[in-house]
DNA sequence: GCACTCCTGACCTAAGCAGTCAGGAAAGTC
DNA sequence: GACTTTCCTGACTGCTTAGGTCAGGAGTGC
C-alpha cells in the first residue's frame, strides 16, 4: 500500500517530459531538475521506453520524450509501467482469489480498493499535472481537510 | 501498491474473530478456517494485539477475541496494523513531500491516492465483512464492470 | 573519428516478505 | 503441584525487492 521511489521518480521525470515542449530532453537535464540519482533514472527512463511511454535518441542532441501527447498519458500508465499491475493482493489481481468462510466479501473489498485507485490515478494525465488542473475527482478528495492528515482515526489503544 | 499477504491474513483472521460470536477462539482454529500457516498467524495476532485489535488469554480455554465491537473496528485499522500507515511515499506521508519544478502537484495527487483508498478502507467494519452488506462506496465501486477486470487502458505498446 | 547520449547487464547493500523453529510464560484442570 | 493447553517472544532462514552504483557497449551527429 505504499509508493515506490522508483514510481514517483518516474512520474516527476514523465512530468518534466511533458513540461519541455520542444525536442528530446537528455537524462541529466531530467534527472537535476526533479534531483534524481542519474543512473538510477536512466534505469527507469528505460522501462518506460520500454512500455511505449516514452521514446529516447542517442548521442549528440539526444534524449527523451513522450511518445503520446501529454493529456493522454494517465499517471496509471506510468506508475503501471514501473511497478505492474496496481493493487495486487498476494501478487494476485483481487478477482483471482478465492476467500473462504468468513472472508467471503473481501474479495470485493479489494476490488473496490483497485477501482478507488484507478478512479484517481487513471483520471490525471500528466497534461494534468503540469498545468495544476486537476480533475474534479482529486479536487474533491482533497479539499477534505482530513485528506490532509497522516491519520483520521485514533479509536485505538496501545494494549 | 499492493496488499501483502500478511495485512490480507489480518483481515481474515479478523474477520473470522467477528464472525465468533461467544468465547475466545484459539489460533489453530482461525489457521484452519482461512488457511493461513499457524505460527505465520501468531506473529500477526500478536501485533493486532500490540496495537488493541484483538485481546488473548493463555491456556485452555484461551484463544482471542476482538478488543472492540465488529462494527465500530475498520478493514483500515487492522491493515495499519500491520503494515503502517496505509499510503506513504518514499516512506513518508504524501504532505510531508515537498515536490519542485513540474512536479509541484505531485503531492495533491498522492494526497487524493490516499484518501481514496481511506474512502474504501475506512467505511468497510468487519461486520459488514462478515454480513456481506457492503457500504455503499463499496458497491458502487464493484458495481462497473471495469472494476472486475484486470486491466482497463491498453493505450500502451510494447515499443 | 570523436564527442555525446542512451542502452544494458552485472553488481551491491539493506530491508522487507513470508514464513519456521525453539522455548518460555500464563491459565486452567486434575 | 503436576500437567496440558494456549498464547508470547525472539531468533533465524531463504528469497525477493528497493534503491541504487559501476563499467562498458552501441547509436547519433558533427
Amino acid at each position: 500500500m505504499r509508493v515506490s521511489a522508483k514510481a514517483d521518480y518516474a512520474v516527476r521525470a514523465a512530468a518534466e517530459l511533458a513540461a519541455a515542449d520542444e525536442g528530446p530532453v537528455k537524462g541529466e537535464r531530467l534527472a537535476e531538475a526533479q534531483e534524481i540519482p542519474l543512473q538510477f533514472l536512466e534505469h527507469i527512463l528505460l522501462e518506460l521506453k520500454h512500455h511505449g511511454i516514452v521514446r529516447a535518441r542517442r548521442g549528440a542532441k539526444g534524449g527523451y520524450w513522450l511518445a503520446r501527447p501529454a493529456d493522454e498519458v494517465t499517471i496509471a500508465d506510468v506508475v503501471r509501467a514501473v511497478e505492474g499491475p496496481i493493487a495486487d493482493v498476494q501478487s494476485t489481481p483481487p478477482e483471482a482469489i478465492e476467500y473462504r468462510g468468513n472472508s467471503e466479501h473481501l474479495r470485493e473489498v479489494w476490488v473496490a480498493v483497485r477501482a478507488s485507485l484507478r478512479s484517481v490515478l487513471e483520471e490525471v494525465t500528466l497534461a494534468n499535472l503540469v498545468s495544476g488542473e486537476l480533475p474534479a475527482v482529486v479536487e474533491e478528495l482533497t479539499s477534505q481537510p482530513d485528506a490532509w492528515h497522516a491519520s483520521t482515526s485514533t479509536k485505538e489503544m496501545t494494549s
